[in-house]
This record gives structure tokens, sequence and C-alpha cells, in this order.
DNA sequence: AGCAGTTTGTGAAAACATTAACGACTTCCT
DNA sequence: AGGAAGTCGTTAATGTTTTCACAAACTGCT
């Protein structure tokens, strides 16, 4: 069942949850069909790239009338797992790690965050956006078979709590932190670098002039 | 002097300011001199994209050699124009965008929350991480120059303070919301959308696997 | 029933990005 | 001084992603 899987580019990967989101809100919307063409204005992804994207999984859509919203949205959400919950586990509950805490990832979403750490004892036995703030040194012991990490400590403590996640078995981490960690090849990590995100937009405004503002 | 400039591939381009800061981690770590297999090692980017991605601006480092850290730094810190702050505005005062003032993307960074905005009058007139909040009324006035924006508003707020900023003549927006906001061809968006980034990796994670966990 | 208009799915091309491989040159050890 | 080891910059190969463009197939109207 993976097998075919596998093959999907990961470009196309990252596009899915984006999909899923516009189709279930085309969905309460009640529109029961939608074209390549009125997606691609609503995600901003060029409508080839998503019949493409689509065609991955085979031929979902009908020639001359488009895709149905009911259908697709099935699709994607057995694609996406969106039926399991995945358990979420953040470490460093700081400034961004309260961010994330009081949001929670809950709209349209199989993720959510289910335990806290943090190693300060004013944090520790609080509760933070209905998620308990347990202290890191009991981290071993209370994460248990949470398989995903955010990771929203201090960059100087970046290294040693990944290797501390690792050991407790998580195999997917989400680093906000500007420090590049290092894991074993088994473990997947995503950085996420606000800093260097706001840098390069800067950048890319100096040096990449868009098209000239039209007069009328 | 842009006319090379824009010929840098984008992915390049997102990767300078990385380099940037494991340079200055370098420097003050008292290193003199640095090869393309270290800082790959630090920044996790194959040693070849590094050499190539440099080379895009002459040749930087000495055979045999590798690449002096002080010098690399200096002629990074010119092309980064880390020398100038570009002033940011921030629009949206909860959760997301008040971690963000206390962080103030200060460290190593050449750009500057200077002013914020928000609707809720309880908000209005504090000082968050030293910035002032303001009236989002009064943002017409009140932005002056301000180039590029961070959007941490309700979605449904997206799309009507996009349309109000452009107006008000920024050129570069970074938006948090999950919202695919629509601007004229003259302005830039970044979108991170932290939702996808979660589920993303919980996709990858479920259906692309790693190397297997080795014993011993 | 027939036809004009719409939209998919995909082969082929183009654009973009990474990685391998190596000649040329430098360093630094003996 | 000579040679082994190290490292860059780049050419070529490879891999990935986007985009074009169109036949085939469907819709919906008359
Ligand atoms: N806040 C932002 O806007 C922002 C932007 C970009 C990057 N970051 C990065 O995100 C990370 C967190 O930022 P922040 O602003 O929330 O920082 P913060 O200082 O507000 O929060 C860090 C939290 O981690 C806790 N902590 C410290 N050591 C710990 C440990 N060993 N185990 C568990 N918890 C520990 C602290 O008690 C604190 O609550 C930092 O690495 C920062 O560089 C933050
Ligand atoms: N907090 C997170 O972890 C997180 C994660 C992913 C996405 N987001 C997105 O980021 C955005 C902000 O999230 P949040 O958790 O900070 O929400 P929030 O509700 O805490 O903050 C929104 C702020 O915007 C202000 N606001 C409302 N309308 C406004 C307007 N017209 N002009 C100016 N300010 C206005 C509100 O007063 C409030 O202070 C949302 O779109 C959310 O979906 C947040």
């Amino acid at each position: 069942m993976d097998i075919e899987q596998t093959k999907i580019p990961q470009a196309t990967a990252k596009r899915l949850p984006l999909y899923y989101r516009f189709l279930n809100n085309l969905h309460s919307q009640g529109k029961l069909r939608v074209s390549s063409k009125e997606l691609s204005e609503a995600v901003k992804v060029d409508s080839a790239t998503i019949r493409r994207d689509f065609s991955y999984f085979g031929a979902l859509g009908k020639k001359g009338y488009g895709y149905n919203v009911e259908y697709l949205l099935s699709f994607f959400r057995k694609t996406l797992d969106q039926d399991e919950t995945t358990k979420v586990a953040l470490v460093g509950v700081g400034n961004l790690g309260t961010a994330f805490l009081n949001y929670n990832f809950t709209k349209n979403n199989n993720t959510r965050i289910e335990i806290a750490f943090d190693a300060d004892q004013k944090r520790v036995g609080t509760e933070v956006g209905g998620v308990q703030v347990e202290h890191v040194d009991d981290l071993e012991e209370k994460i248990n078979d949470t398989a995903v990490a955010i990771l929203t400590v201090p960059s100087s403590e970046a290294q040693p709590m990944t290797d501390r996640l690792v050991k407790a078995g998580v195999s997917a981490i989400l680093n906000f932190t500007p420090a590049r960690i290092t894991v074993p090849p088994h473990v997947r990590v995503h950085h996420i670098d606000l800093s260097i995100e706001l840098q390069a937009l800067v950048y890319f405004l100096k040096h990449y002039p868009l098209e000239e503002e039209q007069e009328g």
C-alpha cells in the first residue's frame, strides 16, 4: 500500500495539507465541485501543478467537470490520516511555546500537543492552552510513545534536548531554534528558522525586483 | 551592481542568512579559517552545495586552505546589507505577535520591528518587547515608509489587512495566517504556515521511511 | 441528438537544484 | 626542498519540480 506512496515528490507532499484545508473551506461553503483553475486561485499554486499533484494518486477528477469536492476531501482525509490523531510533545514553554500551546493546531488538523515540558519551576504544574506543563527532568518518564516533538528551547539547549528526545524514542522533531541539530539517520528533523525567513524576505525585496507597480 | 546578483538561484539566496549566522558563531569563537566540509557539518548543507553557493559571488576561498572567516563574514555582511536596518511593522499582537515582539529578531540581524498594530483597545497603548502598540485605525497614518510587515491577525482579517498594508505602501509581507492572500504583482509575500509544516512532518514520518535504526 | 465550451491527465520540454568528480593549487610536515 | 594531504572552483551528470500544450472526454445547452 505504501509502495506507490513513496514515489510522490516531496514538493507535492508538502502541498497536500494546503489542498486539504482549502477543500474543507469549499465543502463548508456548500460547494459541490471545483476545477484546478479555481483551486489555483485560492491556494496560489499553478493549476497544472495541482493537476499533476492530484494525478500521482490516480484519476481523481472528470474531464470537462473538474473535481467533486466531497470525493476529493474524503480521499485526502484518508491519505493524510486525518482520522487518527498524532500526539505531539512541546519542549520549552517560553514565548513561542506558549503561543503554540494556546493555538494547538486544532483546526482541520490531525495533530495535538498533549504534553509540554519546561525547566523553569515557575511554569511546571501550570496549564497552558489546556496542556499540562511537566518538568523536563521527567521527560523520559512521561513522554511515553509520543512520536513528534516541537522544540522551542533556547538554542544552547537545542542539541542536549534533542539527544534526550531521541533517546526517549521520538522520531520526528520540528525545530524552531536557530541551532542546526544532529540526529541519527532514523530521526526526521524539519527546521523552521523564523529569523532566516525574515532575512530572506528582506534579501529578495532588495535584490529580486518584482514587476513595477502599474498606473491605472 | 545588481545585474549579477539577480542570477543567484533562489535556493542559494535562502541559505545566505544561515551561512552568515554560522560564520558569526565561528568568528566569535576566534576561528580564523573554515573549510566547506566543516561548515557543511555545522549547517547541514552538502559541502559541494556550499562551494557552489559561494562561487556565485566569485572566488572567495583558497585551494588547500579553505575560507578566511573574517573575510567571508565581511563579504556577506555587505551582501546581506547587514549595516542598514530594515524597519518592520507587525499587525496583530496576539499569541504569535507577542512572541515575535518579545524576540524581535535582534541577534545577528538587520531587521527590527519598530511598530505594532492591534484592533483591541486593551492592547493599544501598551508596550510589548519595547515596541509601542498602536491602534490599527491609525495604520495608514503611522506606518510611514516601513517596507515590510509581519501579519499575525486572525485569518478572516488577513485579506482586508493586506489590502490596507499594500495601499499604505508596504512592499513585502510575511504572512503567518492560514489564508492565502492576494496582492498586486509588485508586492512580495512569503507564507509561513505552521499548521502545514506540522502536518507535512507527520506525513513524511508516516509515508517516507528513513533508514532503519542501527543496533550497536 | 449534436455541438460548443470546459477541463482533465499526461507526454514532453524547460527550469531549477543538487551532487559527483577531479584538475589545479596551497599548505604543512619531514 | 619535496611530497602527501587538503581544499577550492567548476564541468558534467543527475535528480527534482514546474510548466506547456493538447488529445480525449465530459457537460450542458438548444
Ligand atoms: N520568540 C520568537 O519569536 C522566536 C523567533 C525565532 C526563533 N526563536 C527561537 O525559539 C526558541 C524559543 O524562543 P522563545 O522566544 O520562546 O524563548 P524563551 O526564552 O521565551 O523560552 C524558552 C523556554 O525554554 C525553557 N527552557 C530552558 N531550558 C530548557 C530545557 N533544558 N528544557 C526545557 N525547557 C527549557 C525556558 O524556561 C523558557 O520557558 C529559541 O531558540 C529562539 O531562538 C524564537
Ligand atoms: N499561535 C499559533 O501558534 C499559530 C500557529 C499557526 C497559525 N497561526 C495563525 O496566526 C494568526 C495569529 O494567531 P494568534 O494565535 O496570535 O491569534 P490571536 O487571536 O491570539 O491574535 C490575533 C490578534 O490580532 C488582533 N486583531 C484582530 N483583528 C485585527 C485587525 N483587523 N487589525 C489588527 N489586529 C487585529 C487581535 O486583537 C489579536 O490580538 C492566526 O491567523 C492564526 O491562524 C497561529
